[in-house]
DNA sequence: TTGAAAGCGCTAACAG
DNA sequence: CTGTTAGCGCTTTCAA
């Protein structure tokens, strides 16, 4: 654990030159010194320092990722996708759980630049004005997920959050439901908020049902909140026969909250959730939810922040995925 | 994002030595040169070279996490509990998902080596005997998450799991059930596996149960074999009145598995899980389960790495976490 | 209170 | 094919 080069050098009787030739794969030495040299390097447990090797070839094989939460279906499948393929190519995997909070934020932001890291991924929150202008000064890549940002040039890795709100509102009115509850999240979040609601107005129009705000109640993507979004859909809307939830575990809240009620999913009420991570296959009964290939994301992330520039942003495909929890009317 | 020390220095008129002291915060400058400097510090968006500072002062201020998958409620618990506390304590976590692969176990434990983590923590795995060799040579902290070694002195913080399954099992025996399936890890795993096989037999034996054989499968902790495994016992046992699988996961996989067969839970069977994770409460009926601390291990692993030596090993306390999927009988 | 200079472990010209 | 040497950006004696 403390062999350094010099003293593999010394062992094989060769300068640091070549030892670095050879553990760089370099061109440069006879077969002869190599397997000298390699002998020495076992029998010293040498390991480079990946520490001084950073500071001359201004490069660590490591990015940051920037999480507001740690501990969601949706974060665990994103750092995945992201630490599988960062591993396939070289790289390790810094997480910084921001926990939404900006002074937190902002400080990562400053560690993983501290540390140099070569790129950095932002998953999941909007890219407030400091947060961009710092990463922007960073000038190394930047790649957002599951998010966007009109100020600043990062490309980004998500689907069209408003056309994925429309085509689950469609597929519940195409199955015959018409008084749909929705648990969204706040109209102020331009990511997964507003488009979705933006979504939801276009598929009622489409169907020529007017916005009830009695509908519409608004959540923190939890689990609590889609049990208490639900509570209070319940309570003001006695003739509900859908609900659809802007994630998972806001669904899978809502089947709490209703399975307390005695309600029978999808028989006397069907619920849909968002985003397809392993919570809606593990919930009773099964969830059908807009699916978004939240590991592939994540790879797709990486990719990019490895070899894409400003204008590769993509949009992923997204269809709903039937399972057990809504019926035809 | 490319301004150096000397940078810095040249413009406030004074030594790299004195920036230095500055910026670490030790003594011998004025207040005067002080602010100069830190002046020239913001002009300049002067951010100290991590790497370069990790070069000569041999220290990261990064530890690794080594986990066998990352997308169990579990992980993503145990990671946020550990993530929590290195923040605290001014260190960066770069995980690493071995997959269970040894190769690549052994890949990122040379990785870790070599980019100088500070400590390691190695959780929900064996320490093989490479593994253990490796990470002994390293020379640096490591603590065990819900594992242990009896090769390695590396100090561990878990749960007794052969007392936690007892308690489980007595828990439910108390409560009247007798013909009790038992979803556990194979009795080839040391860790999660054999100790809480051992519980099993040892409450079943105080309460003059005989061992049956129809009545123990084994599954993987996840999802899916969780439903196989219920199958299994569903098919052997006609007359089963309660169900303990091995992990919240499995617990849920057969909890949708005696859905689909339209069993009443838990009236027609109860169903207890093991870890009280998120999955736990949010599973219909909500989830009686062997509470482990999981985000809290995180926490005191990291603790332990930084200020423990090998003899200070945590056993942390476990007890029933009662929700609503066991009656009494 | 300050600066000069050596060196952390490695890479990369440049010579030979 | 191989060695010498000059840094990478910073910290840390040692002197002043």
């Amino acid at each position: 654990m403390s062999a350094k080069i010099s003293d593999v050098a010394k062992k094989a009787g060769v300068s640091t030159a070549t030892v670095s030739r050879i553990i760089n794969n370099l061109s440069g030495f006879s077969e002869e010194t190599k397997i000298r040299v390699e002998e020495a390097i076992r029998e010293l447990g040498y390991k480079p320092n990946a520490v001084a090797r950073g500071l001359v070839s201004a490069r660590t094989h490591t990015i940051g990722v920037l999480l507001p939460c740690l501990s969601s279906r949706y974060s665990s499948q994103l750092i995945h996708g992201i630490e599988t393929e960062a591993h396939r190519r070289g790289y390790s995997v810094i997480i910084c759980n921001t926990d939404r909070n900006g002074e937190r934020t902002l400080e990562y932001l400053r560690i993983l630049s501290e540390k140099r890291v070569e790129g950095i991924i932002f998953a999941s929150e909007w890219v407030k004005e400091e947060y961009g202008r710092y990463m922007l000064d960073l000038s190394i890549p930047v790649v957002l997920v599951s998010t966007y940002s009109d100020h600043f040039p990062f490309p980004y890795v998500r689907v069209d959050d408003k056309q994925a709100a429309y085509t689950s509102f469609k597929y519940l009115l195409d199955k015959g439901h018409r008084k749909i509850g929705f648990i969204s999240g706040t109209s102020d979040d331009p990511v997964a908020g507003a488009p979705r609601i933006e979504g939801y107005r276009k598929a009622l129009a489409e169907y020529d049902q007017s916005f009830d705000e009695k509908l519409l109640v608004y959540g923190d993507f939890h689990f609590e909140s889609g049990a208490s979004g639900m509570e209070v859909l319940w309570n003001e809307n006695k003739d509900l026969t859908a609900v659809f939830a802007s994630s998972d575990e806001m669904a899978l809240g809502a089947l709490t909250f209703l399975h307390g009620k005695g309600v029978n999913i999808p028989g006397d009420i069907s619920v849909m959730g968002y985003d397809d991570t392993l919570d809606a296959v593990m919930a009773v009964p099964a969830l059908t939810t807009l699916h978004q290939p939240v590991e592939e994301m994540g790879i797709c992330a990486m990719g990019l922040l490895l070899e894409g520039d400003d204008s590769n942003s993509i949009i992923m495909k997204h269809w709903v995925k039937e399972r057990n929890s809504v019926r035809e009317l």
